[in-house]
DNA sequence: CGTTCAGTTGACCATGATCAAGAGTGGTGG
DNA sequence: CCACCACTCTTGATCATGGTCAACTGAACG
């Protein structure tokens, strides 16, 4: 299979074959596996590298001193955890391992190395870090301003999306590690409610979950019902049956974007 | 008074005085005043310039289609919108002028000058990108698990600190323009309740807040009531009126930071 | 001086939280 | 191989935080 990294920075840059090599040879330097629910990167920590997710999911999270938790943004194949290496001196959140992880270690002289040397690369690094940017501003409209059906109607719609990106979807189906208590931490809301909520989503037919496994047999009535418009996630060539909201009717000249 | 974005840069990177003239030249070249309510960049729009806010505070937000909104961000004196200029194609939120903005523009060309000479500089807008999406994520964690005692406490804390580190703070005092109904807008709650619970924090004497001007007497106490912990800032020198939470009892070695 | 907008108050309601208990499932060690 | 444990999912009953609707006050401003 093709490097998921390499994958998710063409999404935004053409990269020339040198840029693919040194992306390859980045990943497959220094790969650790990771076992679910360790500590990848800790609150507090002084950053030491930067991590490539290769396989699996992992979650960034924040903790509030009387043990509640939320769930900032999930990682996903393709996802670096964390630029802020380079800059911060202390990491502000944390980010757990949800599967079994492969990730590939990049160290700060390595790193410093390529973003110096390979300036498709570092634009494309720029990109990500906005996407995920713009991806913090759309959970904030979700936890904000939508109810509990919308967002986790939205939730699914974005997982499937960014999975779709780096090519981890089969069909209208991708893998769903997530346990009803990951999606509380995730919309603030409980596992009891997100229960009955995911238990009305499958009622209407949005959505098949079982084992590990999501289905989403009409992509666009899970986007109504998430109230789920996909630009804010800048992904260049959506697949027909996802809707773009307000330019559904330009759909015309979509090439012009 | 000393240019607002110097300031701010010079809280996380040393500047040389050549770095601080461009930034003087660059503030003081293209400057507009636009009225309150105003917007100032539009969700859509494709990004043509950078703008610095010179004066005054302005919103990001972004809105659904039936009419919600969410405050995903403030801009105040020394902030930028939007670093989206150089990477995405189009903005996912806009920008709105709260009350009388006075703002540089900076155009793409400008811009790329100052980033391929002066890495100083290059990398202090690194830097102030890293803490504003932590920022975003701390948001996320206020709308997702806090009460709304906690959130309105806790957006207080916040923007008192990010007033006081461009020196826009008098004492235990400041402006805030913001109405009830903005801060709704943020804190995901109706302008109703957010109206209820800012009468309990006066009620407990932890805010005095009349004619756009905010006073907290006891900072610790209102940061107790809002949770609020300001790493997640990364401010460089606090003042000693803040708590770092989990910090507290190692203030004596604070200069190791 | 009337209009508009921010702030305020009251009565009632609904979404989602809390508490508690039980069923299904997978992993682990004796 | 089986018993046990831990965890996830599920369901029911009750509760509370915050939403909705409506009306009114006061200040700002042309």
């Amino acid at each position: 299979m093709p490097n998921a990294l390499i994958r998710r920075l063409e999404e935004y840059t053409p990269l020339t074959d040198a840029d693919r090599d040194e992306l390859a040879r980045l990943c497959s330097q220094s790969s650790h596996t990771i076992p679910p629910t360790r500590d990848l990167i800790r609150e507090g920590d002084a950053p030491r590298s930067i991590y490539v997710i290769l396989d699996g999911w992992a979650c960034h999270y924040r903790s509030l001193e009387d043990g509640r938790r939320q769930i900032v943004d999930y990682a996903i194949p393709g996802d670096l955890c964390d630029l802020n290496l380079f800059i911060l001196d202390r990491m502000d959140h944390s980010v757990r391992a949800i599967t079994r992880l492969k990730v590939a270690e990049v160290g700060r002289e390595v790193f410093h190395r390529v973003i110096t040397n390979f300036p498709n690369i570092t634009t494309a690094l720029w990109w990500v870090e906005l996407v995920s940017k713009s991806i913090h501003r759309e959970w904030i409209v979700n936890v904000g301003q939508r109810s509990a059906r919308e967002r986790i109607a939205h939730l699914f719609c974005e997982l499937f999306l960014r999975l779709e990106s780096v090519g981890l979807t089969d069909g209208f189906s991708c893998d769903f590690p997530l346990t009803q208590n990951d999606i509380a931490d995730t919309t603030g809301l409980t596992a009891v409610h997100v229960n009955r909520t995911i238990q009305e989503l499958r009622r209407d037919g949005l959505i098949v979950l079982e084992r590990q496994r999501l289905t989403i047999p009409d992509m666009l009535a899970l986007q109504g019902a998430g109230l789920f418009n996909p630009d804010y996630l800048h992904i260049r060539r959506l697949n027909r049956h996802t809707d773009t909201g307000r330019d559904a009717h330009k759909a015309g000249n979509e090439e012009g974007r």
